[in-house]
DNA sequence: AGGGTGACGATCA
DNA sequence: ATGATCGCCACCC
């Protein structure tokens, strides 16, 4: 038996692709964080992965993506710009951090369409 | 191959 | 809340 291809790969690619696809999925209005990223694409511990990630590809909505618990990581203007952009997409805050309470996006998993 | 690095994260003081 | 530490993973020299 030669090994299983299309169960599931692991190149440092397809692990990129499940990351973009899980930052693509947060809709305007939501953020998450690194590591739930990671999570999510099924790469957990990999929140480093992720920022290396949203720096090579562009045109991520990289500004819906902060620190745990809602911290804007990005130092200097960049971190002032991330805030700027949550803003406009209609984040609220709590002090310095985004409000997690309202905004965390919950990651679906891979769901079916269910009957309603 | 080995060591340094980074938009991280959890924990401890 | 802040700073130090350790664990984590891939990338770069």
């Amino acid at each position: 038996m030669r090994p299983r291809k299309s169960v599931k790969k692991n190149t440092s690619d397809d692990k990129t692709a499940r990351v973009v696809r899980a930052i693509r999925a947060i809709p305007a209005g939501k953020v998450s964080s690194y590591g739930a990223v990671a999570r999510a694409a099924g790469w957990a511990g990999a929140a480093r992965q992720v920022v290396q990630i949203l720096r090579k590809v562009h045109g991520l909505p990289w500004q819906r993506v902060v620190g745990s618990g809602g911290a804007i990581k990005l130092p200097g203007e960049s971190g002032a710009e991330q805030r700027i952009r949550l803003r406009m997409e209609g984040v609220t805050f709590r002090g310095a951090r985004v409000d997690m309470k309202q905004h965390e996006h919950k990651f679906g998993r891979s769901r079916r369409k269910s009957k309603g």
